[in-house]
DNA sequence: AAATTTACGTCAGCCATATTGACTTTGCCT
DNA sequence: AGGCAAAGTCAATATGGCTGACGTAAATTT
């Protein structure tokens, strides 16, 4: 139950606090030190509590496992990349081993993925999910998949095209390739597009 | 130091990982159970890997003062509604008093946050940065503006506000008058549009 | 004036998720 | 044989959440 408390706003700007108030403010705040100018405190915001959201629905489902958001994260990925070493599982996740193990195990043990002795390599244990597993991977990517294309749709033709061009400018660009190569051929494409407002824009 | 483990990424897809066996994979599965279509997997993971190195920058900078997130966060809001309510901080940060009292009296015992009784409700603790906690509040607000400037400078023309509106559709319909509120009405109005697929694109 | 509610703080304890560093086992490769 | 890589594990620690219970002051209602 990630959202109970969503009644008790109380608004969340307070009557006493009038836009007015941070106005003032930041007007003679940003007057006397802009020399870089306003940072676009709408994106940082809207990407907070969208990210919140976003999250949200998850942790609902997953919680009736007794699982959270690591494992979320590790489920999804072992779902949508079968086969993979957890050495690699390990670089997507930026977390450290001792991080994954437990969640790892938890997943295992509850049968929700698999390890198999990889053919050519055998020190390696690639990790799959099972049908369980898998079915999970999907019920939570649907959830998230309502939502997504909600705003979606809500947006211009090309808007999908846009969104995904800003999400992975985002990424750090020495990291962009490896997301890249994740995503796939077909979404690698759609990310790029020829990505400038005038001709210039690093690619490659 | 978030981002240490960047070079040791062997590449993230390892070679064992052929996009072959996911799409094999993944393919026999699809044909066997799409009711609802695939999920849009790149934008889901896109605003994983976004939002991810999004919140990178300021770890580093924060961990030289031995804050986290939290603090982050708290800074941040409180910057940005100057005589903010306890109370609606709660409300926005979606944590519990207990949760927050920690982080906030870290940042005021340290100067970065100070409270005055309120003027109307004397119960009232009414939030504001000092100098010191707008100056970090400044500088962390400065690192998330320079990567999205640059990842909206390489959108066209209408890119930014594409992105603004799915970011607030993203949020929970119930929830979006009180982000909309809180980002003011300039920005309001720049997320609202005309929201519709159709006859949209975004002027104002 | 008394009772209730609100705003804020705090104590005590718990849990999930992350960290570091060291060490082991197994197996690949030269 | 020696070295390196993949995976697992132990122990200790930090952070940021959580619940429940209480306390105090001030505002509001009855």
């Amino acid at each position: 139950m990630a959202d109970v408390n969503f009644m008790t706003l109380s608004s969340f700007t307070s009557p006493s606090l009038t836009k007015t108030d941070a106005a003032r403010l930041a007007g003679s705040r940003d007057a006397a030190e802009t020399s870089e100018g306003i940072p676009p405190y709408d994106l940082i915001e809207l990407l907070f509590f969208a990210y919140r959201d976003f999250t949200a629905d998850p942790d609902t489902v997953l919680s009736e496992f007794d699982f959270g958001r690591a494992h979320h994260r590790v489920l999804h990925f072992v779902d949508r990349n079968p086969a993979i070493r957890v050495t690699d599982l390990l670089a997507i996740l930026r977390i450290t081993k001792q991080s994954l193990g437990r969640v790892l195990k938890q997943l295992v043990d509850e049968g929700f993925i698999e390890q198999r002795p990889g053919p050519l390599d055998r020190r390696q244990r690639l990790l799959h999910t099972t049908e369980k597993g898998h079915g999970l991977a999907r019920k939570l990517a649907a959830m998230q998949a309502r939502r997504i294309d909600a705003a979606v749709s809500a947006l211009p033709e090309t808007g999908a095209e846009v969104v995904r061009r800003f999400l992975f400018q985002m990424i750090d660009p020495d990291l962009r390739p490896d997301v890249g190569r994740m995503l796939g051929p077909a979404a690698l494409s759609r990310v790029q597009g020829s990505a400038g407002p005038a001709a210039e824009s690093s690619e490659a």
